[in-house]
DNA sequence: AGTAGAAAAATCATACATGATCTATTCCGC
DNA sequence: GCGGAATAGATCATGTATGATTTTTCTACT
């Protein structure tokens, strides 16, 4: 256990989830049901219960009798969810341009204004501005179904990246295809949208597994399991 | 409560879940925890637990204080798992062009030929061949994910239509289909294979649809909770 | 290294407290 | 008497606690 915490609000779901997410509680580790009771105040059965809904949405993985772990994070796990993110963002960018008006488009903009101002100093800023742009476009699309899996997909993708330093090439990629994207939008142009978030998309997916590759060449990785 | 049901096989989560999917729990059912546990001869502990992974998988609804009940299924729902799937099945059968030997094609002749033999007569029977039918096609796919994304919505799907007829025009269209997929899988014709999925979902999707419009016009809807 | 035994941990079963929600009856003003 | 508000009791979800049992994991010894 890194921190004894004593955070009393949100759910125990809400708290383990957020220390998933945020990365505090690290890729692979063990989840003990006892110790994790100690951290988030509670008995053991709000932690089981938060644990097995975790599961349910593959935060988490679980062997019979051997307990629950953060559910480990490889490339092939990148890769998969980046393939299924190249064949549902663009289809939900579509959409977009067909309900976007001029303030939507606007505050696209603003946010990739503070983006640009941002200029990838600070990771975790950057982090949140990227995900508020993207969510500009996704959130308010009618299929609930997509847009949440969407998010889920997101918030690991999110987990990742932060623990990794974005490449000046990268960084010169997003800027470029933000700024593409909000013009195509801008001229109803959704075939061009949907192409250049595909792009995007894999762009970001192919910028993360090769951090992946590299950091396990220097960090000697732990037998997994 | 329907049954006491007194089966011991298996754990209460995939005893749930299968009694959902199989329809022998309604949709939008209400899942008393005590009542389960009597069911499936436990305690409260594993139901519970049980209860929050399929709320994470989200084949159980969950209010707080107010307990959970089977997902209810609605059109908007089956039109959001649909929309994905008109994305998803068509790149995973590309993939599965390039990979597809003479027996797997063989294979899927074998279980069309069951498919048309049965004609529809024995729905629970068509429903597992059709399964079948596709689950070749897309279970060995690398992508763990995009396969399991398909697997989860298929079983939601099969749940809603075991409870309607399949028309006399969506039976000759599923059989028209199926016949020109593998046609389209035989002459390597990835586009052609895709496109064609693409069409089998929609109008897959379309029917049952529709036919839960018709059913609602006839069964008195219950009050939405 | 391999292993026996100890410690830790998961899993399940109960029991109970608390508080939210639902139901149905009572009560009041009209 | 009638409709609706107030309320008392039943029902249920949720959290806590504790013990039994089994499996896994760790540790110390050969």
């Amino acid at each position: 256990m890194i921190e004894s915490d004593n955070r009393s609000t949100g759910s125990v779901y809400e708290m383990i989830r957020d220390d998933i997410v945020s990365g505090r509680l690290e890729p692979n580790a063990r989840l003990k049901i006892a110790e994790l009771a100690l951290r988030y105040r509670t008995s053991t059965n709000p932690v089981r219960e938060a644990l097995q809904q975790l599961r349910g949405e593959d935060f988490v993985q679980m062997e019979p009798n051997r307990g629950a772990r953060v559910r480990p994070i490889d490339e092939a796990f990148v890769r998969d969810i980046i393939e299924i993110e190249v064949l549902l963002e663009p289809a939900l960018t579509k959409w977009f341009v067909s309900i976007a008006n001029e303030a939507d488009i606007a505050e696209l903009e603003a946010v990739q204004a503070q983006i640009e101002e941002n200029d990838f100093a600070d990771r975790v800023r950057h982090g949140e501005l990227d995900t508020r742009f993207h969510q500009l476009i996704y959130d308010r699309h009618y299929n609930r179904h997509a847009s949440e899996l969407w998010w889920k997909h997101r918030e690991v993708l999110r987990a990742i990246s932060r623990r990794f330093a974005t490449s000046l090439s990268r960084r010169q990629a997003v800027l470029r295809e933000h700024r593409t994207l909000i013009a195509a939008l801008r001229a109803q142009d959704a075939e061009g949208a949907a192409a250049i978030v595909a792009q995007h998309v894999e762009g970001s997916g192919r910028h993360i597994i090769e951090q992946m590759g590299a950091a396990k060449r220097i960090i000697p990785r732990r037998s997994p399991a």
